[in-house]
DNA sequence: CGCGATTTGTGCACGCCTTCACAAGCGCCT
DNA sequence: AGGCGCTTGTGAAGGCGTGCACAAATCGCG
């Protein structure tokens, strides 16, 4: 669905969109809003006040409106937001109109399960290609795909315009999958290893640690064990939930 | 993350060790420093420099030694850190002295790979119970570990002891499944459903979803491209590795 | 047509986090 | 013992993000 912008005054920019200056914060919660906007639409709603999609994307109101003022006024006062029109905007904007190509290096436990995902495709990311260093996983069919070897995957990444590359491979050999992923001219790395990957300046790397959140967790249970162990200590101050990024 | 306050040890130390007040950006690096310092400890280094740690975990060396600064002085000046001291330390903190008890929910595409995922165990956590709701799937042996029906939860969560849950669940199902853990003792969550939870305060939730770290990928792929067709746009901005967080 | 109800968009203040820069402290070498 | 180099720990400044509170704008209705 290649679209271009709406609404917003002709009079500016060029050919090329101005690109807003999105604050990074915003850009985390702006797939948090499109999944709730799905939602909404899939339910018949055409129209959603900010009071509205802030509770079905679980922030606070205010926050959703500073955040969707960034990227424009695509709200009518009085009102609310149109849902389609904000739905075509968000995934505009996250550039989820590309049906962008992702490969996957790395096809153990944990790559297995994303290689076989819903969740990718229906978001419009489309796995392509899986990767793997050993020859005995090689030809291996999951999900419809077949496993190549991670020699081909500079030729395949440039035959698919492979951008987005997920490395889920044990930690020792995350640095040397990455190297050959930037070689090969993908410029975004999901990282599923825990380690440290060190790239060119121009290639985004996010991380996600699945041992980490437990960890982060695990302090908390912590610190709820040692105050509920103390004489003062009531734990129901106003807490909210939501968490990732950061 | 949830938000909560808690005041601190009123007089002094007791018999529970007063409890540091750690600012959450700092908890949330914690597991990535101790990831560093058990890779430098293998190694054999006894001591190690703010910032050699620093540059380990992928962090300013400066934040590296604020945020160890917060749990205490455990550095010698014009030596560095004591790398075994420093291990037991930010352990003691994140509570993985005492070997959790973690149940997982959800054995489908993607619980199937969590419950085998080494990185867990490796961690001090042991995924002691997994549960699905599909009686076709009770029984099934995954990694060493017979699948439960769900309605068996609450008897097995308070057998265990299980204060954390893992809910890979569909997302229609998710918050369903957090009411049966939140009501069976569990504390701490964390949703690798796609979804907005709604739990008491007093209950942690930590949310992972795959597609959004993707997602926001394609965000900065959106970016790059526009920049790069941009006739003074050459792309080597400031670009830095490494997110999650925040 | 005007008014009130409703909701967006945003100026502002506050607090958290990051980063710099440097004094204080420690060990080693002479 | 004394000085020197190295490293930690921290005060201060700046930036970023959040949330409040309100003005501006729009719709519906009498």
């Amino acid at each position: 669905m290649s679209q271009q912008r709406h609404g917003s005054t002709p009079g500016e920019a060029g050919v090329v969109p101005a690109f807003p200056d999105l604050p990074e914060a915003t850009i985390a919660r702006l797939p948090e809003y499109l999944r709730a906007l799905h939602h909404l639409a899939e339910a018949g709603a055409e129209t959603v006040s900010s009071e509205g999609l802030a509770a079905a994307a679980g922030v606070n109101s205010a926050k959703l409106r500073k955040d969707l003022s960034h990227l424009g006024s695509y709200g009518t006062r009085g009102v609310g937001y149109d849902v389609a029109l904000l739905v075509d905007q968000i995934e505009y904007i996250l550039g989820l109109d590309k049906n962008r190509a992702v490969c996957l290096v790395g096809v153990g436990n944990l790559g297995h399960a994303l290689a076989g995902y819903a969740g990718f495709a229906s978001r419009g990311f489309r796995v392509v290609a899986l990767f793997d260093a050993d020859r005995k996983k090689v030809g291996e069919v999951i999900n419809g795909l077949s496993v190549s070897h991670i020699d081909d995957l500079p030729r395949i990444a440039a035959e698919e315009s492979i951008a987005i590359g997920v490395i889920a491979t044990p930690p020792h050999s995350a640095q040397a999958v990455a190297d050959v992923l930037v070689e090969s001219g993908v410029t975004s790395i999901l990282n599923f290893a825990p380690c440290v990957l060190s790239v060119p300046a121009n290639v985004d790397v996010r991380k996600v640690d699945l041992a980490i959140e437990l960890q982060i967790l695990s302090f908390h249970e912590h610190r709820k064990a040692s105050l509920t162990a103390l004489p003062g200590g009531r734990g129901d101050a106003a807490g909210n939930q939501e968490a990732v990024g950061s």
